[in-house]
RNA sequence: AGGCCCGUAGCUCAGUUGGUUAGAGCGCUACGUUGACAUCGUAGAGGUCAGCGGUUCGAAUCCGCUCGGGCCUACCA
């Protein structure tokens, strides 16, 4: 590590090109060992804190994961320099479904299977794996530079997350919002489990639409119903109608016959059946279909599984479709179905499918045992969270989705027929009753006996993820930490998992803490590839974060993630633009190097400067750099990443580098000593770098431990030396507009220079003039300032002489006066049309200026600065018709 | 079907409660090895703010409609 912080650490050991890869880690490992980042409680400090979302403990971190650290790294550096008890809290995801998938496909290319090895064994290869994988996280996080407080670390299925999610599953239990049913679920045949709505994705697929005869019992007429799932016929029980279709007045309180299977199908009128589709008739299976369910119910019709959890049909669709898959069924009761003369016809037809999210095969709707969470009562106290602004969705433009899924919320299956998860506390006795219990030891003191079973199925991984924010804390108990972190600050995520997670997080916690679970809300975009084409693997379009730290270094890749952080936007990311903030590392690098290498020796980093007694430059860098530690607080403070980062780089690469280092030249190198340069110089630097950290964590800190005299900021680190605030004493307007005078003037002699096609080297005089008189004392102090940086050969003030070229910037009128040389066409065609646009400016100032309208209805200051532009406008238009030689 | 978001320079995007000549980065052009940096410097070109209509003294900004793109929610068998 070259950041040793002795005064010998000088430019000369600096390398010409910064290397991130030299510094970064042994910074990680060096923040570690010294523990700046552990929190503390209790604490008198103020709390801050961020509950990481937790990756998958198997999983590798992708881009996506790489912007929400940063982000969460950025809040957390930040909030911890200004003095909170900063912490974030890092943690893993037992991730049941995928993990359990990924094992399993493992285990295939064994040859073996969870089936042939059995629950026990299986679970101790999943922990193997879990063991194996687990630091892969830690590693991708500190390569990014993440502060997380390890010490705090969690993980779903740890003992004291199992207890609090036992804990909270027997509360629901009794308080009568967990239940166990049989009701219509979301089955993955693939998976073997049921899902969630939220796994199940809608498709629009290609299908067809199936018009089929049935016979009309005791009579010759044949009714027609559509359906696009014939293979679900075997298990109708009865034909819907609408109770007032003219049509079908005739068929109430008959029956049709089911084909093929003979079954005799009553007739109910029921008003969900649209008239207008098909037929108006509907084929009623109440096991296959989430409507037919819901009416199967209304009219106490039975039902009959004919598919079964494997996605075959079973015994009770008849033998001759028994054991087929349900797609192969499909086709052959078609086929029955036009061999017997009952299909009438086959039309396309477009519509939607549930598919599962996680495997992609058409979800099946079927009635199965399982257990449910009612969560309409804790949706309530999420909405009213939201309403009332204890807790803030940002962008806000969140809140309406938020509305209508919670106003909509239906009960959540939390059961899963999975391996991999949080084994559902409840035992069955032999006689079959069944105990809800936090420990098995509970269950059999309630049951009065030992020979109990526990139920098999594992919890949905979202229930434990619900908990998250206050389980990680120590609940249920009462813990020092959650005392002291809780209600935590901030989540950063995606809004892809706002319903899957947040909402959850929200509902449990208010349901159990009765606080929010956190008082705002992040949520990023996705992150793209260059051309805004979501990254995927078949795609190959997927950049890894470990691959763009080792190209980039982490400092680039978070600068230009944070950077692309605007409100409900997704973030493109592109190689180009991570090079661009390489170069920005770079050039803070080299400026770095410059001014240790040109402060002389007594310069110090000062922890304030007096500005009183200070030169025109120096006032004015302060000045700004006041300005610029007020702006980025309180863009962080709304989360305003990219204007953070924005301000943060302008102010570095165009206030400090292009300008304050130019202008401090002469002053370094002894040519025209100004007082205390060199530690304003360092003064600013230090402070620039601890504006930066946040965002550019390792640079920073190797840059600030060269700086002599950083020790009287903090005696170790950067990471705990105070963020930089505005500085009331530095502030000063008058000098900001000098200057800003001097640096207009400066870039309209250069660019007049290059318009008259003059060789930088030509000789020539530079004659100002200003209206305001304080901005025209500044520019003549200055003028061997602006000598060095337009190489004019004198500066003079007044009028310029006849046939110079004149111009007006700022409210200041120059006059650049060359010898004797003809205006080329170019330059001549160039300044008419610069005057041309000029007059019709003047003159749409003038008329609106003159509308008694505008006048009597637009602010003072409005017109008073319209009258101002207006003026200077002329004034401009009279130098570029002096310097075209019209009157 | 309902809801939400987006459309600004060649590309990717900022633009606050309506108020000077609409900004940035990258790319492009010209010039430049002046004692930090060619991962650089200086200067420049480039936009009817998707379209139409409305409100207003004034609209990229507010309202309505149209077109184009994306996302979410939904039981049309």
């Amino acid at each position: 590590m070259s950041g040793t912080s002795t005064e010998a650490a000088t430019s000369t050991e600096m390398d010409k090109r910064f290397d991130p890869q030299s510094y970064e880690q042994a910074w990680q490992r060096r923040w570690a060992e010294k523990g700046y980042f552990k929190a503390e409680a209790p604490s008198d400090k103020p709390s801050y804190c961020i509950p990481i979302p937790p990756p998958n403990v198997t999983g590798k971190l992708h881009v996506g994961h790489a912007l929400q650290s940063t982000l969460q790294d950025l809040l957390t550096r930040w909030r911890r320099m200004q003095g909170y008890n900063a912490l974030w809290l890092p943690g893993t995801d037992h991730a049941g479904i995928a993990t359990q998938l990924m094992v399993e496909r493992h285990l295939v290319t064994e040859g073996t299977s969870r089936q042939q090895m059995g629950r026990e064994k299986f679970l101790a290869r999943m922990w193997e794996w879990k063991e194996q994988y687990h630091g892969n996280i830690r590693e991708q996080l500190d390569l990014l530079g993440a502060s997380c407080d390890w010490t705090r670390e969690r993980f779903t299925l740890d003992a004291g997350l199992s207890r609090a999610v036992r804990e909270a599953f027997v509360r629901l239990y009794e308080e009568g919002l967990i239940t166990r049913g049989e009701y219509m679920v979301n089955w993955s045949p693939v998976l073997g489990t049921a899902v969630s709505d939220l796994e199940v994705e809608t498709k629009t697929v290609q299908g067809k639409l199936y018009h089929i005869a049935y016979p009309v019992e005791g009579s010759d007429e044949r009714i027609v119903i559509a359906t696009t799932r014939p293979e679900t016929m075997l298990g109708d029980t009865a034909v819907a109608l609408h109770p007032e279709d003219e049509r079908y007045l005739h068929l109430h309180g008959k029956a049709a016959i089911l084909p093929i299977v003979g079954r005799r199908l009553p007739f109910v009128p029921d008003a969900m059946v649209d008239r207008e589709f098909g037929t108006g008739l509907v084929k009623i299976t109440p096991f296959h279909d989430p409507n037919d369910f819901e009416m199967g119910r209304r009219h106490k019709l039975p039902g009959i599984s004919v598919i079964g959890p494997d996605g075959r049909m079973t015994a009770e669709a008849g033998e001759d479709f028994a054991g087929l898959d349900r797609f192969e069924a499909r086709d052959k009761v078609v086929q029955r179905l036009k061999d017997e003369g009952y299909l009438v016809k086959v039309e396309e037809h477009t519509h939607n499918v549930g598919h599962s999210q996680r495997s992609g095969e058409p979800i099946e709707p079927l009635v199965s045992t399982q257990w449910f969470c009612e969560m309409r009562g804790m949706a309530d106290l999420a909405l009213e969270a939201v309403r009332d602004g204890r807790m803030q969705l940002m962008p806000e433009s969140w809140d309406k989705t938020w509305e209508h899924w919670l106003t909509n919320i239906k009960p959540w299956c939390i059961s899963r027929q999975l391996w991999w998860g949080h084994q559902i506390p409840a035992w069955y006795t032999e006689d079959g009753r069944c105990i809800v219990a936090r420990s098995f030891k509970e269950a059999a003191a309630q049951a009065g006996t030992e020979q109990l079973t526990q139920d098999p199925d594992v919890l949905d991984t979202w229930f434990s993820s619900a908990l998250w924010p206050f389980s990680t804390l120590g609940w249920p108990d009462d813990t020092e930490d959650l005392r002291t972190f809780y209600p935590t600050s901030v989540m950063v995520t995606g809004f892809d998992i706002l319903f899957f997670w947040v909402a959850r997080m929200a509902m449990t916690a208010l349901h159990f803490t009765g606080e929010v679970p956190f008082y705002k809300v992040h949520l990023t975009g996705l992150v793209r590839d260059a051309e805004g084409v979501k990254m995927s693997k078949t795609k190959g379009n997927v950049m890894d974060p470990t691959d763009l730290v080792g190209e980039f270094g982490a400092d680039a890749l978070r600068f230009t993630l944070a950077s692309l952080d605007s409100p409900g936007r997704d973030i493109p990311l592109n190689r180009n633009q991570i090079a661009g903030y390489r170069a920005f590392g770079n050039k803070i690098w080299n400026a770095t190097r410059f001014a240790l290498s040109r402060v002389g020796e007594d310069a110090r980093v000062r922890e304030t400067i007096d500005a009183a007694g200070l030169a025109a430059p120096e006032r004015w860098i302060l000045s700004r750099l006041s300005r610029v530690a007020a702006e980025v607080s309180e863009q962080l403070e709304i989360f305003r990443f990219d204007e953070a980062c924005n301000r943060l780089y302008h102010f570095f690469w165009g206030d400090f580098c292009d300008w304050y280092i130019e202008l401090s030249k002469p002053a370094l190198f002894g040519d025209a000593p100004r007082p205390q340069v060199g530690d304003v110089v360092l003064t600013v630097l230090d402070r620039a770098l601890r504006l930066l950290h946040p965002v550019m964590p390792f640079l920073t800190e190797e840059l600030w431990q060269r700086l002599a005299g950083h020790e009287v900021i903090h005696p170790e680190t950067i990471c705990l030396a105070p963020y930089p605030r505005r500085e009331e004493g530095w502030d000063d307007p008058a000098v900001e507009a000098g200057m800003d005078a001097l640096i207009q003037v400066v870039t309209r002699v250069r660019a007049l220079r290059a318009e008259m096609g003059l060789s930088p080297k030509a000789k020539l005089d530079l004659h100002f003039q200003a209206d305001d008189d304080a901005v025209a004392r500044l520019l003549e102090e200055q003028a061997p300032l602006i000598r060095f940086l337009t190489r004019v050969e004198t500066v003079t003030r007044g009028a310029a002489p006849e046939g110079a070229r004149r111009d007006l910037v700022a409210g200041v009128e120059i006059g650049v006066a060359v010898e004797k040389q003809e205006m080329s066409d170019e330059e001549r065609g160039r300044l008419v049309k610069e005057l041309e646009k000029l007059d019709g400016d003047v003159a749409r100032a003038e008329e609106r200026l003159s509308n008694p309208d505008f006048l009597g209805k637009a602010p003072a200051h409005v017109v008073e600065g319209g009258r101002a532009k207006l003026a200077e406008m002329k004034e401009r238009q009279a130098a570029l018709r002096s310097s075209l030689g019209l009157s």
